[in-house]
DNA sequence: TGCGGCTGTGAAGATCCGGTGATCAGCACT
DNA sequence: AGTGCTGATCACCGGATCTTCACAGCCGCA
C-alpha cells in the first residue's frame, strides 16, 4: 500500500531537473520519470539561477563532478538564492566531511553514486514531501473577470477582497471554477460537492448556485460568472455584463481577461440583467 | 557559514530522540549532541506515539533493528501521526527497495550504519531546515492593528506592553499571525500546534481561540484579530472594530439597493493586503 | 399561443457548528 | 499537603448554515 500517488499537490506533475554527467545512469533515469509523468530536464552544465528559477523546478538533482571546480560554490548559490528549491546531490564517491559540508550547505540530501534511481526518487519525494505538507492540497488558483478562487486558502478575493461564503458555497464555486467554460450537471455537481448521489428533485444545487450569485453580485456587480444552461445544469465563465455578446458555440469560452470596453464604463441601473445566451441546440 | 540557531519554533533548543541499540554509535552521538547543546533522549524500543508528542522532539532518530518485527508498522504509524515530526532511519544493511519503501513511508532520510555521527546529524539539520521552512518564517515579527508577536521573545506586545500568554496560546497566534490573512483550518492548526493529528469532535482550537480572544480584547480593545469561517476555521487579520471595514462580508446582502455607482464608497480595502504572492512553487 | 416542465426566489424549519462558562486532572512551586 | 497555573473536556445555548417547500417566472415545444 505505499504505492503512492504520482499526482503531486502543485498542480500538474512534479518537473525535476538534473544536472549529471553520467549519461547511462541519466538515460534510466529519465525512463522512469517519464513513466512517472514528471517533467524532466537534463543540465549539461551550471546553469545560472536565474535560469533555474524560470524553469519553476519542484527539484533539483545535481552531481557535483559534473559542475568541475566551482562545484560548491555553485550549490552554495543555489541554495542561498531558492532556499525553497529542494536539492539531491548525487554525486560518485565522497567523503564524510564533504556530505556533511554539502547537506551543511544547504543541499537536502546527498545520495553516494552507483545508486538505482529508484532510491534516487523515492528521497526526491521526501524532501519535497516536506515542503508541500505546508502547501496543502492547494489545486491551481483561478483567476475570472474581478474574482480569484484560491483553493488553498478557502476563500475567494473580488479586487483583493476576501468574499464571506460558507463551506457549501466555495465547494461549489470551486468545483465550477475549477471546470471553467464546461458545462456541469447538476447530477455531477451534487455528487462532487455533497459526496453522494443527488436524490430526485433535490434543489440543493439551484438554492447554492443562488446564493453564490447573490454574494458574486455584491462583490463583483459587473459580471456574471455562474450560467445557467437549461435542463443541463450550470456552466462557470466570466463575462462582463455589458457586454451581451459572448462566443457563441465556442467550446472552450476562454475568460477574456478585458473584453475591450472601458472598465468603469456605463453601467445603467440594471433592471436589464444581462441575459446570457443560450445554445444548447 | 551555515552556523545555524538550534532555536526551533516550539521552544527550546533541538530536542532529539534516538531509538537505537547500538550503544557504542549511541554514547558517540550523545557526546556529541551535547557539545552542541541540543537535548536529546535514548529511546529503547517502541514508545508510544502519545509519549513522543509529550517529549515535544524537532527529530527523532530510529533504528528500525532496534523496533523488532513491528518495525515498518512502528515507522508507519509515527509518520502517518506526526507528519510534522521529522524522521531519520539510521540502521544498518539494507536493500534499495527497503529504503525506497520507509522514505514512501514518510521517513525524510535514511541513513546506512556505519556511518559517522557527524553525517547523521548533518542530516537531521538538512531536514530539520526543511521542514522549518516549510512551516513559514517562524521568527519574523508580525505587527497588526495594535499588537506585535515576537516569535523570538515568545511574546505579544499591545501598545508595547506584554500581553501574558500561555505557550500554546502563543503558539496559537504566532502561529495564525504568520497566515496572517489567510484561512487555516482546524485540523492543520492543530497539526501544528499540538504536533499531532486532531481527533474528530476536539474543541481544544475553539477553547485556546477563545482564551486568545478574550486576552486581546483585554489589550486591544477596539480591534478584532481572529475571525471565523464557519465551517472551516480561522483566520488573522487585524480590523477596527468600529469601522465596518471590509464592506464585502456583509451577510447575503440582498439586490443591490443602489446600483447608481457609489463610486467613493466601497475602495481600496487597506487591511487586506496580505495576498502573497508565490512564485516558484 | 398555450402548456408542461424547469429554474429563480423567498422563507420556514431542521440541523449543525462555534462561543461560553465551568469543571477536572496534571504539574511546578511553595 | 496546599496553591496557582495550564491545558483538556464537557454541556449548554444562540446563531449560522443547510434543507426543504411553495410559488412565481422562464424556457422549450407543440
Amino acid at each position: 500500500m505505499s504505492e503512492m500517488t504520482t499526482e503531486t499537490a502543485t498542480g500538474g506533475c512534479m518537473r525535476v531537473a538534473i544536472g549529471d554527467g553520467d549519461s547511462g545512469f541519466v538515460q534510466v533515469l529519465c525512463k522512469r520519470l517519464d513513466r512517472l509523468g514528471w517533467e524532466h530536464r537534463v543540465l549539461t552544465g551550471t546553469v545560472p539561477v536565474e535560469r533555474l528559477v524560470a524553469m519553476r523546478l519542484g527539484a533539483l538533482v545535481l552531481d557535483l563532478a559534473l559542475l568541475g571546480p566551482g562545484a560548491w560554490e555553485y550549490l552554495e548559490r543555489v541554495t542561498r538564492e531558492l532556499p525553497a528549491l529542494p536539492v539531491v546531490v548525487c554525486t560518485g564517491q565522497s567523503t564524510v566531511s564533504q556530505r556533511v559540508r554539502g547537506l551543511r550547505m544547504g543541499a537536502d540530501d546527498w545520495l553516494t553514486k552507483p545508486c538505482h534511481p529508484e532510491e534516487l526518487i523515492a528521497r526526491i519525494e521526501a524532501v519535497t514531501r516536506r515542503r508541500r505538507q505546508a502547501e496543502g492540497p492547494g489545486t491551481e488558483v483561478v483567476l475570472a473577470g474581478e474574482i480569484e478562487v484560491r483553493p488553498d486558502q478557502f476563500q475567494v478575493f473580488a479586487h483583493g477582497a476576501s468574499i464571506d461564503l460558507t463551506r457549501r458555497e466555495f465547494e461549489l464555486i470551486q468545483l465550477l471554477a475549477a471546470a471553467e467554460g464546461r458545462v456541469l450537471e447538476r447530477e455531477e455537481i451534487y455528487q462532487r460537492v455533497w459526496g453522494y448521489t443527488m436524490a430526485h428533485g433535490d434543489r440543493s444545487v439551484d438554492v447554492f448556485v443562488r446564493k453564490l450569485r447573490s454574494k458574486l453580485q455584491v462583490a463583483s456587480p459587473d459580471w456574471n460568472y455562474i450560467h445557467t444552461h437549461f435542463g443541463v445544469g450550470y456552466r462557470f465563465a466570466a463575462q462582463q455584463a455589458g457586454a451581451e455578446r459572448e462566443a457563441l458555440r465556442a467550446p472552450i469560452a476562454e475568460a477574456a481577461p478585458e473584453p475591450g470596453p472601458a472598465p468603469g464604463a456605463v453601467q445603467a441601473p440594471p433592471p436589464e440583467p444581462a441575459r446570457d445566451v443560450r445554445l444548447l441546440a
